[in-house]
DNA sequence: TTTCTTGCAAACACTTTGCATGCGG
DNA sequence: CCGCATGCAAAGTGTTTGCAAGAAA
């Protein structure tokens, strides 16, 4: 999604256009390593050295409300944000919270298959896979 | 698993068996909805009016560490205590908050096969599928 | 001009910790 | 007896809220 894109939905659901919505939404949208939102207010203070945790945490809201992103809440009451939204596992180290994601044919026709059985349509899901990961296997 | 069971395997690992622990073991393992950590403290409260939450958290954790429980947080930081450790499908309301386990050979056999695609062992899964519950869906 | 958004700080909820006391092994 | 477990209260952590000032539409 493109910056274009992006604010025009933002638009057509109500929500103004600031630059600091636009910046996080783009950190947060193209993030591949599962951020926390203090990771991105981070990353931000770089750009932008004067946006508050709070602004990052409310546009991280609006994103998971809008449906461009999934928060994934952890027992360590640590909340990580996904910007893959479809049905794919969440391989996940729990010694170093390292989180990548793993998608195939599989997951998906596998999942399909579930839901038909289910007989309804579910309006999200999460998959986690709890494994120790290489890394930290080899320490 | 009986007092019996549950006392062997305490000892086993170590733990002293506590009036306390028997009673947060006997409630948490044998709970079908997923209660919180303060669901629990409140019912083991007509039976031991003294228990504190800390102490309930605190055997919730051993539990989980022993692999009789898992812990699932939510990202509105609340966490659920589940005593099913196997490949489950939680269904889950995110309106109301109820969680049913959902279980069929299907979602085994499915889970294995992705398992075997990925080429390792888990040490633990966690399948979240969201719904508006029929109670909410007709109000 | 009107309304939504921002940034700050204070408030919050849930969980964990420190410590003195008490009980299990 | 020794050491872990308990209960309490205090501290901690990540997140949310209230409010005044500022920016988008």
């Amino acid at each position: 999604m493109n910056t274009k894109q992006l604010m025009a939905t933002l638009h057509e659901k109500g929500y103004k256009v600031t630059p600091q919505r636009l910046a996080i939404c783009e950190l947060a949208l193209s993030s591949k390593n599962h951020p926390t939102a203090d990771q991105i207010h981070q990353a931000l203070l770089k750009k932008y050295p004067t946006v508050s945790l709070a602004t990052v945490y409310q546009t991280l809201h609006l994103l998971t409300d809008v449906g461009l992103l999934q928060e994934l809440g952890f027992s360590d009451k640590s909340s990580r944000y996904d910007p893959n939204v479809t049905p794919h596992i969440n391989l996940i180290c729990p010694k170093c919270g390292e989180i990548c994601d793993y998608e195939s044919k599989a997951v998906k026709e596998l999942w399909s298959q579930i839901i038909g059985e289910l007989k309804f349509k579910p309006i999200g899901q999460r998959l986690d896979l709890y494994r120790i990961c290489d890394k930290c296997k080899s320490r």
